[in-house]
DNA sequence: CTCAAATCATACCAGTCGGTACAATTAACA
DNA sequence: TGTTAATTGTACCGACTGGTATGATTTGAG
């Protein structure tokens, strides 16, 4: 059985890059061109590889959640680190990539999520984009709500409030670093915020 | 001098339409179909009126910057209102908006702020943006820095961190709004975190 | 009533959008 | 070394983008 000629591209690679262009234009404004130009390949290598655009937004949006988010998560649940270190590491830590150089500022997921309202964005895309968004929610009240540390400190009884404060500051922080902001100034926020967290 | 037919349109009445597109779909999103049909004109009529679709984007941004965020600005130099009470006054008055069911969810400007990364955001459009972004941080700073009671407080040793704490929160929630969150959830937040408002 | 000025609707422009047909190229197997 | 399967580059598709030219319509002033 032949078996033809040699991708000439890494798809992951390929991924990596088509990921940061979702994260600086989002899906709409993200155009083919844009994409295949820094994926380094044209449209029917793309098309063969993944499928179509919005394929390929679900894909780069997976790869996002599993490379990006997920690490940030497991800092919650780091065996010995009080909770509120493991809460503000994971924020430092979320807060760092939001501001990081190597690509667009702030977060791929927020900003694509806001893309939703306008209607245009097609039906898969929009079911990882609305999962993604309840995930830290789960998962910040269900750590309130179990985390033995919590319980004792009494967080545990407004365990869905508290987990919605901490993702709406993250949400924040994600805006104001899009809009160019020093990583230090959240930073201080943060150990503002989380200093003050009664949270009641 | 002969003077012709009449404008079959009021201008206010249509930019108010414009800006209701715009706080949808952001500025690449709204197509001038989009902004024709809900203006209730076609496109010679919004040519001749407006100019073309960025002068439009900035006289919508513009009404929105007066009718929309200065009210809400207002609250915050409220005479004989307490400090605290001023600034939940404020922030309430926010998030109220960036939940009403009468137009697009969240905030206007935030939403187009996050498209300036892209590049693809014309001059005089990004200008009226990046000066909109820039006001809050600097009226909040200057309160805390100025007024007599968060003085007497100690707020205004750090005046601009305290500022971008509140910043921060609003952004927060204007992205949470977008998302379809409960107002009264968001409202919970801000509560929580005005209580425990040391800031520091 | 006439005529000039302003707005209206239609139809069009070049450019770009997401998506593909097709043929040239490349590589592994027989 | 052919043969065949896969990928590549080019050139194209209809639909839609922001923006206009044009002529019909409507108005007020003389």
């Amino acid at each position: 059985m032949a078996s033809g000629r040699k991708k000439s591209f890494d798809e992951n690679t390929a991924l990596n890059a088509a990921m940061a262009v979702f994260w600086q234009k989002g899906y709409v404004g993200a155009t083919l061109m844009d994409l295949t130009t820094r994926m380094g390949i044209n449209k029917p290598s793309m098309y063969s590889a993944f499928g179509n655009k919005e394929a390929l937004f679900v894909k780069a949006t997976q790869c996002y959640i599993d490379t990006k988010m997920t690490p940030h998560m497991e800092l919650l649940f780091e065996e010995g680190v009080a909770f509120k270190q493991r809460l503000k590491n994971h924020m430092m830590s979320i807060v760092s990539m939001q501001c990081a150089p190597e690509h667009a500022k702030g977060c791929y997921l927020a900003l694509c999520q806001s893309e939703l309202v306008s209607g245009d964005i097609p039906e898969q895309a929009e079911q990882i984009l609305k999962e993604a968004d309840l995930m830290p929610s789960k998962l910040y009240t269900e750590l309130f709500k179990n985390d033995a540390e919590a319980i004792a400190l009494g967080l545990n009884k407004n365990a869905e409030a508290n987990g919605l404060s901490i993702y709406t500051l993250l949400k924040g922080t994600a805006s104001m670093a899009r809009s160019g902001i020093d990583k230090s100034q959240l930073e201080y926020s943060i150990d503002s915020i989380i200093a003050g967290i009664s949270i009641h």
